[in-house]
DNA sequence: CGCAGGATCCGCT
DNA sequence: GCGGATCCTGCGA
């Protein structure tokens, strides 16, 4: 399968926009190995000053988040616990936000990822999370700063996706207000969505009831 | 230089 | 559902 880098210009929207529109897209890895993509089935935007959940909250700018201040188009890695996430940068120069890959529907390479996620796992767990999927196409923390739009990492042309559910993001329970804004989005219907159940939702709702 | 705190995952209950 | 694994980063002394 040949896969062609998509257009610089359509990192050039709005963030929240952004989000959306990466919904159905290919995200897509070369390596020694081969090559691994998947559609992206869920996204979360991250939009920066006056994101208290942003790591670029404040516009806190650090070696971390420095690529984020730069143009939009390029790999917003880092490493948590033991596990890499990856973003796609956006907004303007100066302007640092990001949205992060949440879930993926395997496409191709689905030899690949089992091999570097384990053969026992079941094909939902080879990408239902934004650990395994980087995991899944061997994106690691090496591939910061990287372009989106040209090999050996980049987002390509999907499908189109028919409808799209959006909620509050996943994981953010110290972030006081910012835990409701409903800046998740995902494919509807799509079992590589990573967290069907909202338990994890509604328990950092019951986090800040209490604060 | 030490330490606290995560945009997670997995295994066990 | 819960807790532990185990890794940086960022900040303050």
């Amino acid at each position: 399968m040949v896969l062609e880098p998509i257009n610089y210009s359509f990192f050039q929207q709005p963030t929240l926009s952004l989000a959306r529109a990466l919904l159905g897209k290919l995200l897509v890895k070369e390596t020694e190995l081969g090559m691994a993509s998947g559609w992206i089935v869920e996204t979360e935007a991250y939009l920066g000053p006056e994101d208290r959940a942003a790591h670029s909250f404040e516009n806190r700018r650090t070696k971390r988040t420095e690529i984020m201040f730069g143009p939009p188009g390029y790999a917003y890695t880092y490493v948590m616990h033991t596990h890499c996430l990856v973003n796609v940068v956006s907004g303007e120069i100066g302007c640092p936000q990001a949205v992060l890959i949440r879930a993926l529907e395997p496409c191709c390479g689905i030899d690949l990822m089992y091999q570097r996620r384990g053969k026992e796992k079941k094909e939902r767990e080879l990408t239902n999370g934004p650990g395994k999927l980087t995991k899944s196409l061997g994106i690691v923390k090496e591939d910061y700063g990287r372009a989106l739009f040209k090999y050996p990492l980049f987002i390509a042309e999907g499908k189109e996706i028919e409808s799209v559910g959006v909620g509050p993001r996943i994981g953010i329970t110290n972030s006081r207000e910012a835990v409701h804004y409903p800046w998740r989005f995902w494919v509807q219907e799509n079992p590589f969505v990573s967290s069907k159940n909202s338990s994890r939702i509604r328990k950092s709702l019951v986090n800040q009831l209490l604060s």
